[in-house]
DNA sequence: GTCTATATGTTGATAGAC
DNA sequence: GTCTATCAACATATAGAC
């Protein structure tokens, strides 16, 4: 790990969802571990450093995980099954037309990357430094989660409720908005997680060519 | 290094910008380390790694570089230096009207960050790895290019051609979509490069509530 | 499930010859 | 400016006692 140089994430408490274990040590671990993969990287975290913040010697971690790509492993499936099913569920409480539906899958992607800014960071940042086997369930989710806004565009564009000037870079351009928020947003501010969200939704309807009508 | 797993990057030839060094070894170690950095990451990649790629052996490379850090150090100072330079450029040759500067700021950001993805993703990922020394210069140009983009908005705001639901908002989501082209858009497919800023500024002027009377 | 102790390989960087 | 050789520190992971 070295000496701290800047730390990539804005320091605020690992905040792991709701889905991932309850249980003592192996929760521990796997906050303990998003915190330092966030701020500092993977392969700039060593199981000495980890064993360290948790106060427990090295060889403890492993009656808890296999390797230190393992640990890496199990943040990037809770962060991908997390992501995925709060986009499954938005689209599924959302009216039919391709306006709401859009609307509630951006709030959903805007409220994930805000509420949970150290996961978004080690999912996006660091699922390379898996080998292909550990990586392949989460780049499958991965696709699952942009499908559902490509046909939701698709969809409304067919039907004339969308007009984007290109639909591929216009669902790109969506999806970043999202993806980028960890690294300048921060959730003490003044603005609000649930203002933020209607303001991507009102961006990306703009960036469709749907008027807003809220 | 370990085996490689899953690429963070496209493979394509590294592509370093005009102002970087034309002299021979130095060079040759720029493009080979910005090669593996945006592949696998700095801190997976060893003085070693590089070493074999360049058909040196590991001490040959501290004749040209001081440390590790160093090389780094010298892409985020390239990068960073590329970018702010097509931005004021791009401002300069544009009209005064703010909406032709956005157009103007847009296109030259999407432009440096499709052109030159691997120095974009090292920039963006690896700043970070740097001690605060060796990163403040990259992070004062940094806030400076993000403060060219602030301002024209800002006087589009005051003179009523813009109208962003959120300003600060609206400008993080115009800089995104830039910033996440390296890990979708491949420079060889059918979608050039033009085409591409044309609809990234299309988009940003659509988010800021500005028809774009092309 | 935690500890102490250690095996085994890799790391960044340097010394000194040519 | 490149080489061979090497140092000291650190890496992941394991063995075996309690």
């Amino acid at each position: 790990m070295s000496t701290p140089p800047l730390s990539r994430l804005r320091a605020q408490p690992a905040s792991l969802p709701p889905s991932a274990p309850s249980d003592g040590t192996r929760r521990r671990i796997l906050e303990t571990a998003l915190q330092l993969f966030a701020s500092r990287g993977y392969h700039d975290t060593s199981i000495r450093d980890l064993a360290k913040v948790l106060e427990l010697q090295p060889s403890a971690l492993y009656a808890h995980f296999s390797s230190k790509e393992h640990v890496l492993a199990e943040l990037v499936r809770i962060g991908h099954e997390a992501h995925h099913e709060a986009l499954q569920t938005a689209l599924k409480e959302s009216a039919p037309e391709p306006r709401q539906q859009v609307q509630a899958l951006v709030r959903a992607h805007t409220r994930t990357h805000a509420m949970h800014p150290q996961l978004a960071v080690v999912v996006n940042e660091e699922l390379y430094a898996l080998t292909p086997e550990l990586a392949a369930p989460a780049v499958a989710l991965r696709d699952k989660s942009a499908a559902l806004l490509a046909e939701v565009i698709e969809r409304g564009v067919a039907q004339k409720s969308f007009s984007p000037p290109h639909p591929r870079v216009t669902a790109a351009a969506i999806s970043a908005m999202g993806v980028r928020l960890p690294y300048w947003y921060d959730p003490r501010s003044a603005l609000d997680v649930e203002t933020l969200a209607d303001v991507h939704a009102e961006l990306a309807l703009r960036m469709l060519g749907a008027t807003s009508e809220r």
